[in-house]
DNA sequence: GCCTAACCGAGACGGTACGTCCGGTCTTTTT
DNA sequence: AAAAAGACCGGACGTACCGTCTCGGTTAGGC
């Protein structure tokens, strides 16, 4: 019944090794310059190991990718300053510093992936930059809920602001962005949207 | 002036069909497997008639995309409907069907020569997005003379908005994005920012 | 006086499986192209098999085509024809026709085992030619005994030619050798080496 | 008329310089050993301008070995020593010794080579067995001329002799032969089978 | 009659060479 | 001197195969 009994089951630790060498490389070097036979080195892996899991780089890498998402965010794991504008500064403010390079230089490093293939670029794009998405969605719902800010605004569209620019900024216009220029986002775009005040100068 | 004396002067016209070729190739196949020698043979030309006037495939495709933007946008050349909502609306009214199909076959087409450097990629940005940007902030401007708009409003920032997250639609996410979209970007994100009163329902 | 106490012992059936695929597959696609792997599928074996009882795939083969030598000749098994002459062409004379064709395949397949180190191209050798130069040279002393041949020949000398000249055809020029051929070369170099008149015309 | 008259003509110094990388390398590590990449590396070249040339590891060892020929042995460049076992023994004695190290090595190298195909085979062994068996038959030739030989003996197999017997001592034994046991193969078998007394003790 | 150790088929594993492809340069002949 | 054509170097890709290792499961013997 089952598609197969025997035979040396594949090694899973195989797999955690190899998407981990091929995020570090891949933020150390970019795409491009990504090679699976470096890979394997890294990983002490064969080629043929890769290949038998990933049918190709792009897979390999895209699969490291989606590794990175991590969980799902909920509000317990999220901020809470009393104010949106406050979560959201929280929310901006860089995590510990290396985890925020890996995080910036696989962002980079990715951009040349996109063009493989319109899959790969969803699941990336969506490992990446969903739970973004989703943290600001849920620390806008809290002030809907707070009464900070109406019911009725479209929190869902509003919360892809500061992620899309971030990434458009990051993939496309390769500039890193910063806090200062992200609040200012903030002020001049988000808040306004959403009806609430900015604060006085 | 010039440092030149005799021999035969370079011709113009292969300056276009490379460049033309260039663009169909990058539309079609996007920019990894654009290859220079394909281009050469849909160009009728040899590989070192490209590469004395362009140093690389990257620069190659940098100016065969910037000799799409077309010229600074004016005023004189953009709608006037007598409100900014309106105006955008007519912005983002797709051109000619063709025109328009090229535009996003090359969109996405670009996006992993973004990977290659900081200023080729801030050179293609800018050679796309830029008109973009440069039409909206134009028309914003328009509407604070108009008093549509205050004046304290950070129009530069707000028109980069709707361009972001179009090239990020494109390019990152690879879904095309239509103008009721756009439109609804406008009047839940845009408007708002700008302290213009949606339409009403 | 064994080692080994308990345990499973060889199954001696595996032994006879493996070298039969291995002898098949050789004459078939030769030695390069015989993949350990193949063998273990037709003899429905798996690698480690083959593996614990042979370290290389040289060994293998060497062991499969030491396997086709066949007893050590004796004189009670071999023509007797009342002449050297005649006891030769017998001794050349094709055995059955399917035995025959496997031999020829496995001898060209074999060459380029040849080359991996001189212990297993002795021992290959040895098995394949050791027994056709033994058999000549039982004949030739037989003849020495009878008076046919004088006594001061270096008979173990001579009883290497057709031997060599065979395997020289077989594995180097690939080109197979008949039976004419051979008594060609008897009439024209063994005998006259061993000072036998040969036939008239 | 002509296939093809533009482009750039190809580096006739390109096919040298890789064929006698690729010799050296075969008499160093032998065939299975040699790898296309370190014969690039060895002639400065790339591996497309190997297989652009020969479309595989075996053509281009071939083509390599079949250059090795030479030019057709005459009378003119073979000793004369006024006998026939004077000439042999003068053939034998090797040349300069690296010219000979080169020939015995790739000999060696080549062995693994034989089971490719038969035309192959059937080149290299003519390329290099070719010219040993002519430079043999003139010589005997000759001392038929000379009345040293009788006129009905069928030289030109007698003349295959050591060279086989050469050849698989060397390719299929691997053992190397050297003169004394060459002359001891003359006296014993072709001396006699040209019907010449061989010399006293 | 069960325990144990070595066997068995299956196939994943590390490593390494093959032959293909492409970017950017160079070399011809022709214009 | 610039053009078309295409050969050149270098190096990454994805495939194949060797010899080793690891599974789950079977098959003798020793207790």
């Amino acid at each position: 019944m089952s598609t197969s009994t025997g035979g040396r089951p594949r090694d899973a630790s195989r797999d955690e090794a190899i998407l981990d060498a091929t995020l570090d490389l891949l933020a150390q070097v970019g795409y491009d310059d990504l090679t699976t036979a470096e890979v394997a080195r890294r990983a002490g892996a064969g080629k043929a190991t890769i290949y038998r899991r990933w049918p190709s780089k792009a897979d390999l890498v895209v699969a490291a990718v989606g590794r990175m998402g991590g969980d799902e965010p909920t509000l317990d794991h999220l901020p809470d300053t009393g104010t949106l504008r406050g979560d959201l500064a929280a929310l901006f403010r860089p995590q510990t510093p290396e985890e925020d390079a890996r995080s910036l230089g696989v962002m980079r490093g990715l951009t040349s992936l996109l063009s493989q293939s319109s899959e790969l670029a969803e699941a990336a794009s969506a490992a990446i930059i969903g739970p973004f998405v989703d943290s600001q969605r849920l620390l806008m719902e809290r002030a809907v809920t707070r009464g900070e800010v109406p019911a009725d605004v479209d929190v869902a569209t509003v919360a892809r602001v500061t992620p899309s620019m971030t990434a458009f900024r990051l993939a496309v216009e390769r500039r890193p962005i910063d806090v200062d220029e992200l609040m200012h986002l903030v002020d001049v775009v988000v808040l306004p949207a959403l009806r609430v005040a900015p604060p006085g100068p």
